[in-house]
DNA sequence: TGACGATCGATGCAAATGCATCTATATAGA
DNA sequence: TCTATATAGATGCATTTGCATCGATCGTCA
């Protein structure tokens, strides 16, 4: 745990673990919306922050901090979900370079029928593999490892 | 834990966590990567499976059971890697349709230098930030949501 | 041996990503 | 006020990914 430069094995057995554990159920996530025909987890990442903050929106650079994205990412995902009609983009008052980024009933009922496959993904993938015990070991140590240590 | 179609709070909480920490630090690791003007971690992965495997080199289907990529990734990852004189194709006798994947010295070097790298990453990011028996208590955690449970 | 389905690996094309840069507005400082 | 710098968001271009499919060989079974 000290400061070296080079990693101990429970240090590289843990990251590649964390590596592979991690792509499998993102991939296992995917494919079950795929097979539902439903878009990609990334829409669900930022329709779901959307709607958490209700009408009043969110500014894309808020999106941008929210979910990691980058910022040309964001960009272009919220331009494909406008066109969806998933999204509007309002002009805001007080910034003339920005806008404000609000979820339409489309888009809330497109979070929800995705949260039907995905939330089901989550129960199976890791709600039915470790006891809330374990999931809670997990979140801990998973929350020291996160950058910056709090968020 | 048992098995349900709506996660439980902590099981959302745990795989919340999971994407994101996972995703953060996949891209430090990669901007380290990225800094040091070296090739990115996909690269990595496959140099090191190839030169675990030694002179005998891998067939490109074993790559991929062994790496989880796709297959079409694999193939363009492999002429990548080829035209960079880092790998060699060879011809495998017994069956007309594979080649045999093998590391070359170029290879070797380029995988040593991006460990000095990628290992410094993982040391600082996860070996600086649990100790050993943490680290032990994760990678158990992680191992029983591999896909299969064995693997 | 001949036919058929499975496996190995490559590839054309469309979509997404990454990078650098651009425009426009806001803010700070002389 | 005028200028310089920073911030918000979009975009052109090259690379990479994803999907579907293809050509070639293998293995099986009649």
């Amino acid at each position: 745990m000290t400061e070296q430069t080079n990693p101990s094995p429970a240090a590289i057995k843990a990251w590649a673990r964390l590596m592979r554990v991690s792509r499998q159920l993102v991939e296992r996530a995917e494919d079950a919306l795929k097979d539902s025909s439903l878009p990609p987890l990334a829409w669900y990442d930022v329709l779901h922050e959307l709607a958490e903050a209700g009408e009043g929106g969110l500014r894309p650079f808020q999106l941008i901090e929210r979910t990691l994205f980058a910022q040309y990412n964001i960009s272009r995902l919220l331009a494909r979900l406008e066109s969806d009609g998933l999204v509007e983009k309002l002009r805001v008052a007080d910034d003339g370079r920005g806008q404000t980024i609000r979820i339409t009933g489309k888009g809330r009922e497109t979070r929800r029928r995705m949260w039907a496959v995905y939330g089901r993904s989550i129960a199976e993938l890791v709600g039915a593999r470790l006891s809330d015990d374990d999931l809670d070991t997990l979140s801990a140590l998973l929350g020291r490892l996160r950058h910056p240590a709090a968020l």
